[in-house]
DNA sequence: CATAATATGTAGCTTATGCAACAGAAAAAA
DNA sequence: TTTTTTCTGTTGCATAAGCTACATATTATG
């Protein structure tokens, strides 16, 4: 997070009565929402994880974004121009609120409070959101699968303040979200072991380097 | 351009006589602007095109985005986070707009029109260019140097509502925008007009199928 | 205009990556 | 628990794509 607005200060606070939120919750597996022409829905990940996914006529899958806590998604964030089908599906038990971008701007009649914040915060909020697929444009731009993999686990290591961390994400998934062959990327981690740049233990990185 | 809002209808009107803006003129290839961290400038281009590109370490040379008459870039829409050099450069005769974001949301107190609307728009500019990151997104997860043409293909010729157009970015610099080897683009380039998928005369591309 | 600089087009060789297939580990479901 | 499903780890093979080099065309520049 960039801007100094933080979900979750008030996330423990939501006791939304206007009639503008749905609060639901998914179990592992469920489709969370598809994106649809014209809806422009505002989504925000309470709890959980999970991954907004791609698959294009060629049959691959795709994961554009993997959302964890406080995250926000929805239509607003990605209108859909071509035809590939876009899903969220939740990677373990969620809690999402939705929203409608045209009435979560308008000032809130039931005078609720985070609705009114979350307004008054949205374009911080959006630029953020600029930030995070410019950093996705930047990983996806390097030329080879190893420097895929060492710019994301740079980036991860970053983000945690650790050179050892947790993946948040599967082998699988990372595959498709570094858009590339997974079988292939193993070799390259098994190559990035060698040559004693990371070390990996179960889903836990540990970056050797510098 | 998705919002309804084009700044086109008033970069006529344009007489800013407040002291928020700066307008600048520059010759081809000159750098327009190096993105710098906490700056957070915001730049019109009224004239011309320029390419925001970026070398990393291992000397490669990425066109992050292409800009054209109206586009808006600046630290607001890319913030830094990596050392790599981000830098504007002109493609042609170019005229730029600078304001600063924090200044520039701010009611302008010298009553300046082109300053005003342009914040009041701000929102859903902000909200095209997140469209346009996605989409750029969509490109680079392309597993293929022949899928990446011809989606970039598509959209252009979605763009211009045509079959035929040229190509608004050289040879050389398209394959650095899509992240491939010039000369195995070229190689491709040369099957996809084998295959009859496309024609190329020159810069201008014809697509073929459908 | 002449000359320099840059862009285009092509080829040979090498390497990275995709694809298919499978075995064992781990996790989920019954 | 057992069974089923999904994930991890690995290999051989085929091929796409990178790298180098160079010739020609096109575009800038003095």
């Amino acid at each position: 997070m960039n801007s100094n607005f933080n979900i979750e200060n008030f996330y423990y606070n939501f006791s939304c009565n206007c009639n503008k939120a749905q609060k639901k919750t998914f179990s592992k597996g469920q489709i969370i929402t598809t994106y649809i022409q014209k809806r422009n829905q505002l989504c925000i990940l309470l709890k959980g994880n999970a991954d907004l996914v791609r698959y294009d006529l060629n049959g691959n899958r795709t994961i554009v974004e993997h959302f964890s806590k406080n995250a926000l998604f929805g239509e607003v964030f990605y209108k859909v121009t071509t035809n590939n089908e876009l899903l969220v599906e939740a990677k373990s038990k969620c809690t999402v609120l939705f929203y409608i971008y045209d009435q979560l701007k308008e000032p809130c009649t039931h005078g609720c409070e985070f609705h009114n914040t979350l307004a008054e915060h949205l374009p911080e909020l959006i630029l953020d959101k600029i930030t995070e697929l410019n950093t996705r444009i930047e990983l996806l731009t390097q030329r080879t699968t190893r420097d895929k993999l060492l710019m994301y686990f740079s980036l991860i290591s970053t983000r945690k303040l650790s050179k050892t961390f947790e993946l948040p994400l599967s082998l699988t998934d990372l595959a498709d979200y570094l858009s590339v062959d997974r079988s292939a990327m193993m070799r390259e981690l098994k190559l990035l072991k060698e040559d004693k740049m990371v070390d990996k233990i179960g889903n836990r990185i540990i970056l050797l380097y510098e």
